[in-house]
DNA sequence: AAAAGCGGTTCATTAAATGAATAGGTCGGC
DNA sequence: GCCGACCTATTCATTTAATGAACCGCTTTT
């Protein structure tokens, strides 16, 4: 759109840290970008960019307005989103940020539906760990978020939550694939890898094992939840994953871990507070939230 | 803002009803504004007005536009609204959308006190019947409304609810002003001056009669309370008002209405469901809300 | 049938945005 | 402590975009 030339110029200059960089990046002088800014000042009454010897950064007032900036552009691609779902085709960009978990089975699942039905669709899927994936909904990056255990941010508007037990993953020949649930403090007495800290799964588990004074020594740790679901086969260990996130194979087995132990996380399907989704974004949640029902 | 002026330009059609009656409002020629549409619409990717013989309109596409457009300037203005507050000043403008009832009293009263202490502050004040009050709010003309049961519309958000009972205003010679609570068939059977039936307060005292199948026969309907406490002074009627529109005087009693008979109404203080409103606006909002709670 | 009002089109003209060159400043490394 | 690198800001000729005036074809009104 020629009239939000502007704003999509300021939010370049913010990405690039100083109007020469972000002059470059628009095929633009850095002279004409500089006026452009210059006059959008004037008109808006407040200077928006600190001016720092090695470039600019936006001031509170700058900050003020990109969210505006962010916001508003955001809801004229839901327009035009409804306007395309007015006139039959059922068109439009479905941006999903998702934990690992919901990468190798249920999101693919559920995007296959989706566009089956809906061929115009088209959809971007984002990794993000549970801090990120908030952030995208934040700066309208993402417009579902499907994360397990969030860290609760004010702007996440929770839609639906899913209990999720975690489960543990081993050799069918491991001393513990015999029990049906398994203890955290069984575990810990193997080999076991672990994720990263800022997943939820380490956090439940972290907790857990504080609250009975053991602690814990992955022989590995990974952001990886497909590394280490593979290194679990190699070398006997013990991983973790979350239910939505393992389909039954034969090499291995999955037990869960005892409630009591580790309590059950939370799955959330959640998008931006007081947003209104694009159509597309809004059915594709709404698909979401009756299949996530099945898994409770 | 140079950038939005498109928009603008959208709105003056809309508006006017006519490309040619716009571009004379807004000085500009009907063959530039008529191009700009256009080039408009190409961007957008769809039309949003119908071409009409006598001129035009704005089709579904143009409606959901329109939305978008009121309230990305709405917002804008609230940014605006709060880096002016970020430097200090406390400047601004409040719109307000009220029910008569407020007008003589309690409104300026507030306002003087608001403006006391942040003189930077504007104010207008928008007499409006509950359903009007309600669509100024839905297109951002008025950022707050104080109105008596209003028809619940899906865009109020309601902040306060203050239950009013509905005074009976008479002459201190008046039979029946030796009553502390009047009883509705009472004033039936004297001569009544009532409201216009868009207003809360006819709407209850009809609904009442109704329950009790008595018909209702005013000698006098008004769109103005202020003509129509005038006139009971004159011809010794029964007119009605709610206590915040009130104040003692010599020439009139104020008695109740039985709540037997006519339930109280609702003062309701609202904005429009999911905004955000300008500092200024807000923090008027505030006050009223604390000041409210004096008179329930 | 004529007149008035409407949106749409064309083309010369005017206004606005741009690019290239350059000034003036601060910072980091030698 | 000086030099070069990198930044924003300014100036002016040039290019690009928006505009106004006149006119077309259409429908409704008188």
């Amino acid at each position: 759109m020629r009239h939000l030339v502007t704003f999509q110029y300021i939010e370049a200059i913010t990405r690039a840290g100083s109007i020469r960089k972000a002059a470059e990046d628009m095929n633009i002088t850095a002279s004409a970008l500089n006026r452009r800014i210059q006059r959008f000042e004037e008109e808006f009454g407040s200077e928006i960019f600190e001016r720092l010897p090695r470039g600019v950064r936006l001031n509170p007032a700058g900050e003020l307005l990109i969210r505006h900036i962010r916001a508003q552009e955001s809801d004229l691609k839901r327009v035009q989103s409804q306007v395309a779902d007015l006139s039959g085709v059922r068109r439009g960009h479905v941006s999903i940020a998702c934990s690992q978990a919901l990468v190798p089975y249920f999101l693919p699942k559920q995007i296959a539906k989706y566009r089956k039905a809906h061929p115009g669709v088209t959809f971007s899927v984002s990794v993000r760990d549970r801090e990120a994936a908030e952030a995208e909904l934040g700066t309208f990056k993402s417009d579902i978020a499907l994360v397990f255990e969030p860290i609760f941010m004010a702007d996440f508007q929770v839609q639906t939550m899913v209990p999720q037990t975690i489960s543990t993953i081993m050799r069918p020949d491991h001393p513990l694939a015999t029990q049906k649930v398994v203890r955290l403090r069984d575990c810990l007495d193997y080999a076991c890898v672990l994720p990263e800290s800022q997943y939820g799964v380490r956090f439940l588990i972290e907790r857990a094992a504080a609250e009975s004074s053991r602690t814990i020594s992955p022989i590995a740790e990974s952001d990886s939840f497909d590394f280490m679901r593979h290194y679990s086969l190699h070398e006997d260990a013990i991983a973790f994953q979350i239910p939505i996130g393992l389909e039954e194979r034969d090499d291995l087995v999955f037990r869960e871990l005892s409630t009591d132990d580790v309590p059950s996380g939370n799955l959330l399907l959640g998008q931006m507070r007081g947003r209104t989704l694009p159509v597309a974004s809004a059915r594709f949640m709404q698909q979401l939230e009756i299949e996530l029902q099945k898994y409770s």
